[in-house]
DNA sequence: TTGTACGCGTTATCAG
DNA sequence: CTGATAACGCGTACAA
């Protein structure tokens, strides 16, 4: 068979993305060095690669991906799954996070797992597929199948979003179940005794899990009863927040402050109180997680957990650029979550005066 | 030089990846074969197929993203650029365009732009040269290089979120114009005389722009000058939002009515009202744009303008399998945004009983 | 400092 | 229906 080198399938026109080659010619070089002024630029000439760049600019080449990632058998491109992108738990430290991979020259792909492990599962391998270097995931709860694919693929991760000693695995967080606790101590301190909570699916979610246990050891540590801790599960919605408080309003006792998992859970219960014709916090104190944006704009003001969002992102990409380069990216860090006191939160009805 | 092929670097242990050569020794057939069971099943036999997807499972096999693009000058990726992520304006859109996308096996990679055309035009040599298959666009306002850019490259692409005609390009969204426009005129069916708009910058935003334009409409066609009009113009934030209702409230006349362009400004601009003492909608009127979930859960509830952000995202997809296929997509794709009616919205104060 | 040439892992064509 | 094998476009030892 004859070989038909370099014809373009359509030669016709001008379809055409140049390729190296192409540069190459019109500088009047070899492929290799064009390759060179690309990606190492220190060892060639100062002439030959303004020579070059300027063709390069001139013919608005970019290099093809797919040939690139096989060649280099690297694809300068992170990964990050999150549980949700609907709402801001998980904007900012994106944001964070991409900042600093841009500045090293990384793309980043975001994938959604939507809170499902089989769905998250899917998402590694589908990022690690697509040649992702490096992976940021959050919370530690997984199929184990799911680490030891990371592994046996050697793709560097790194769990961020929670802090809790060592699993074996770096990560960079903040202590969720600590947090917690600080702001249950706030909540018992204005003599609120019927609490309850509005927490996400804990089965699947190790910060819902420790959030839940922080309020626990709040309690406890008071000679609280935690068996009188009412508890509802959902999914993190504002529709869903309000319809368990509408669900809370119904037991007896009736809780006199309601904790919520999260922010978005705590709008949703506060809007839903005030729809029910409750006073907050005259009647009722409620309070969030997260400290996102809606927080402070809700009325009354959410008393919440403010988290360190930004800090997670860019330490995260520390980590991973340590470890994509073969370096010890050192010990798992713990960054602080801060309790912010707003309106939300007042002191428990029978002890007001 | 000899060749040494199919030696791992590492022949010592598992850091293995297997590759279709390696499916295909321990299934008993040719790379050719496997690759064909994986891409075009109905062509082979049912018991080779088995034998080689029983192989494929074992092994983990998975394609390399990079050699498969390469050979395939296909990633069955699409890409979307959106103007920002932090908050949900395109989320619920962006979400559908996935969900659409995943029912075709296609992979969304998404990028946003922050607002900057530079930076759009960044992110959209960069998808391409990532090999996306097919671009999602917000709006029309951008350099006309990029247009060349994706016309040269062949990449498709579909501008969502406005319908203005045709620009020559393909669309799906809604008039962003006439919304405003009757929403507009809900207000000043209230008696509201004295408007003030909120709108983020209109230089390179033709959805900002058109919001604007179509709040001029309603007022020129009821004989008030456009030019009694207050504007202020900055950065779609909660903050900003507030920061310029304030800077509003000291001009005089003090409008009596202030519409945003979108829901974030919207709910920036009532939380500080309420913090000025103002009632709403009783001293005041405050209206957004979008109706993302912030709408409904701000107090007062916010009159906005819904649109139709899970259509958008579906057709925006089917659009594109139409031309990735080659197929003509057909006309622009007008769909409806309506105005929705909520508490932030009242009579004029000086009209009011 | 630059050029030559091979291999990266798939797909697709063509011959059996 | 299956098997060889030539591209695909780039990076990089190695040679010059």
């Amino acid at each position: 068979m004859v070989k038909v080198p370099n014809r373009r399938q359509d030669s016709r026109q001008g379809s055409d993305t140049p390729k190296l080659e192409d540069v190459a010619a019109r500088a009047g070089v070899s492929t290799a060095t064009v390759s060179r002024c690309l990606n190492n630029p220190a060892v060639v000439s100062d002439a030959t690669r303004k020579k070059v760049l300027d063709a390069v600019r001139a013919m608005g080449y970019a290099p093809n991906f797919g040939a690139q990632a096989l060649a280099a058998r690297r694809t300068n491109t992170f990964g990050a799954i999150v549980p949700t992108m609907e709402n801001a738990i998980f904007a900012r430290g994106l944001q964070a996070f991409q900042e600093a991979l841009r500045q090293q020259g990384i793309t980043l792909l975001v994938a959604s797992s939507s809170y499902s492990p089989e769905l998250e599962e899917q998402q590694i391998h589908s990022l690690v597929a697509r040649g992702a270097d490096a992976l940021l995931l959050i919370g530690h709860d997984r199929p184990p199948k799911c680490y030891s694919f990371l592994q046996k693929r050697q793709v560097p991760y790194v769990i961020a979003w929670v802090y809790d000693g060592d699993e074996g695995r770096v990560s960079i967080g903040f202590d969720n179940r600590k947090a917690m606790k600080s702001l249950a101590d706030a909540v018992l301190d204005r003599g609120h005794r019927r609490l309850a909570l509005i927490t996400a699916d804990r089965r699947n979610n190790d910060r819902a899990r420790q959030r839940s246990q922080g309020l626990v050891d709040a309690m406890t540590a008071r000679g609280l009863d935690p068996e009188t801790l009412a508890v509802v599960e959902t999914a993190y919605s504002i529709a869903n927040g309000a319809q368990a408080l509408e669900q809370l309003m119904h037991t007896t006792p009736r809780p006199t402050a309601v904790m919520c998992g999260n922010d978005v859970l705590a709008a949703g219960a506060l809007t839903q109180a005030r729809k029910m014709g409750l006073d907050v916090p005259g009647d009722l104190s409620i309070t969030g997680f997260d400290d996102i944006e809606i927080a402070e704009i809700v009325t009354p003001a959410l008393t919440t957990v403010h988290v360190p969002h930004r800090n997670m992102g860019k330490g995260a990409a520390s980590l991973l650029f340590a470890m994509r380069a073969g370096e010890d990216p050192g010990p798992s860090v713990e960054l602080e979550a801060t309790v912010i006191l707003r309106d939300s939160l007042g002191p428990a009805p029978d002890r007001a005066p």
